[in-house]
DNA sequence: GGAATTCCATTGAAATTGTCAATCATTTAT
DNA sequence: ATAAATGATTGACAATTTCAATGGAATTCC
């Protein structure tokens, strides 16, 4: 396991700087153990890593448009439609016509959507918090905020 | 003096327990950006993510069968058999079939290859520093560091 | 030694996901 | 008022993921 020790001026002759010191791959490979690990706790209630962060998104106060949904979940605005339609379908969200812009779809979460959610988040804290088990509490808020910088870039 | 992994950012005061407290929620946005910043740069090259990860794992002196690669990038083995056809209809790689386990293929880059893999390097470093160049040096230490610790669970 | 079992690479099919262009209804800009 | 831009939706298509099945090779177990 390589330490954080090398310099940031590139070594062009030395031994093959291996993948593990590539943030893009690490960013990766936790991604996906932790996505595997969320996807799995999150089955027992119907929910994926995708339709759970929608319907948590529909419970807040943000009260988002599926544009706004696409945006922040970086997907494709018909891949919203997607999700939406399953969550309502079941009675999880509801569709309402933005009443300041008749074109916008807000989407919210009803009653159901709330008591699922707040289950399911409790599963899927518990699934993250087997994933980082090596970390300290302290280590895993300083992970979230530099991550917080790298998901939400200024400008 | 503070370890290099201890809090360096407050996390923000927010009434709705939000997605951006969430680390897989953060772990998945900043992979995607990092993915899609990575995918632009290497394409000049003909490279994508995938790819130049499989390339990289090929130019050290681990000589990793394709089993061993799939379980590295987390990738289903058929998944590696379409990589490396790639590579080798390109050039870039060799199968080699391990004298010491007839079954396994040792993956091993040409020359061609060492070179792609060479300035592709380039690339992807380039784009890397783009996208989290809102971290310090000493912050992006730390965030691999601990993405390490996420990415290669002990156990 | 030989039979059963396990493992690696490969193929191919099915399901999921990602990407894009076109359309309708509405809003904003000229 | 007309034109341009935007949000949601649909449908088509590509790419990715996931699995089951196969053949050859190694391992295990009598």
């Amino acid at each position: 396991m390589p330490k954080p020790t090398d310099a940031v001026v590139p070594a062009p002759a030395s031994p093959a700087p291996a993948l593990t010191d590539d943030l893009s791959f690490l960013l990766a490979r936790a991604n996906a153990i932790s996505l595997a690990a969320g996807n799995a706790a999150l089955a027992v209630h119907g929910l994926k890593a995708r339709s759970y962060s929608v319907l948590v998104l529909t419970t807040g106060d943000a009260r988002p448009s599926q544009r706004e949904i696409a945006e922040f979940l970086r997907l494709d605005p018909s891949q919203v439609v997607s999700l939406v339609d399953d969550l309502q379908s079941r009675g999880l969200v509801e569709r309402r016509t933005d009443p300041a812009d008749r074109r916008a779809n807000v989407v919210v979460a009803t009653d159901a959507g709330r008591r699922l959610a707040s289950v399911a988040r409790g599963s899927a804290r518990a699934a993250e918090e087997q994933v980082p088990r090596q970390l300290t509490p302290d280590q895993r808020q300083t992970l979230a905020a530099l991550l917080r910088v790298l998901a939400f870039p200024e400008t």
